[in-house]
DNA sequence: ACACTAACCTGCAAGC
DNA sequence: TGCTTGCAGGTTAGTG
């Protein structure tokens, strides 16, 4: 699953196909995602234009007249452009066509993704955290919010309601580039540290997007092409390898059900 | 409020 | 060659 990195490529890729366009049709072939599609979505959102596509956290957002539509990727959801004629290969799930010829299709072999159509403010956007990327975001936010918490860090910066889009790899990765061990009590953390930390995810998410994300196993962009950061990776799945800093082997422990690989000689 | 678990679902790789 | 087990990019609902 695209993490924000990919979430954002993905937006990139099709945004400007989509935008200003009138939704022609939707097909839905297998409504039974993370929530059922919105009962009768394509009925209310045919003949409807697309205000604007943008994203918040890792979802999407296609802004309509009178409401929008949230699609999120879950695991293993992608978006692309196809070819109209273009048969329907297994696990696509929804189909939008545009006045303008572009398809979208949405393909998710384990369907923890979403499509959901709503007139008014989508739920799941309440109570989510600032953007990685923004300036609301700082070792300011992430010192506060933190203290006296016992949890790891690790679980923590991925906890959509301290700041969204950090997932599995990028924060792996932040931790690994800050020094500092994933199971480390947040709470225990000093400014300091966090000014570290915080400068490393918004470089390592950034670095992410520029080179289009990261693929692993089926992730590909609007246009069906593969992401490179994976190239970069210098802790996420490489349990029991050498450490690119100091050669030692690298730990591999689970945090929040999640697997976490560290360098417990340069992260403490 | 916080900490932690189980759950949703399919595909794939490893182990027997 | 099978069969079983565990694991995978995310998020929520439920427990104490």
């Amino acid at each position: 699953m695209p993490e924000l990195p990919e979430v954002e490529t993905t937006l990139r890729g099709i945004e400007p196909w989509i935008t200003g366009q009138i939704i022609d049709l939707i097909t839905v072939r297998q409504g039974s995602l993370r929530w059922p599609v919105t009962e009768g979505m394509a009925e209310i959102v045919q003949g409807q234009a697309v205000l604007a596509v943008r994203r918040r956290a890792k979802y999407l957002i296609i802004q309509l007249g009178h409401g929008s539509m949230l699609i999120h990727l879950g695991m293993s959801g992608s978006l692309r452009l196809t070819d109209r004629a273009l048969e329907w290969r297994k696990h696509d799930h929804i189909e939008m066509q545009l006045s303008n010829g572009s398809t979208l299709r949405y393909h998710d072999p384990r369907r923890f993704g979403c499509w959901l159509w709503s007139a008014n403010d989508h739920s799941q956007l309440a109570r989510l955290g600032p953007e990685p990327l923004s300036d609301a975001f700082d070792s300011e936010h992430l010192f506060t919010l933190s203290r006296k918490r016992k949890m790891a860090v690790k679980p923590y910066i991925m906890d959509n309601n301290i700041v969204v889009g950090v997932g599995n790899i990028y924060a792996s990765e932040a931790l690994f580039r800050s020094g500092i061990r994933p199971d480390r009590a947040a709470g225990r953390i000093s400014h300091q540290r966090y000014r570290v930390l915080s400068g490393h995810i918004k470089e390592v998410l950034a670095a992410a997007i520029e080179q289009g994300g990261t693929t692993l196993r089926d992730f590909v962009n609007g246009n069906g092409e593969p992401g490179y950061f994976q190239q970069t990776l210098d802790v996420y799945g490489r349990g029991g390898q050498a450490c690119y800093k100091c050669q030692g082997a690298l730990k591999e422990i689970k945090l929040g059900q999640r697997s976490s690989v560290f360098c417990p000689s340069c992260q403490r």
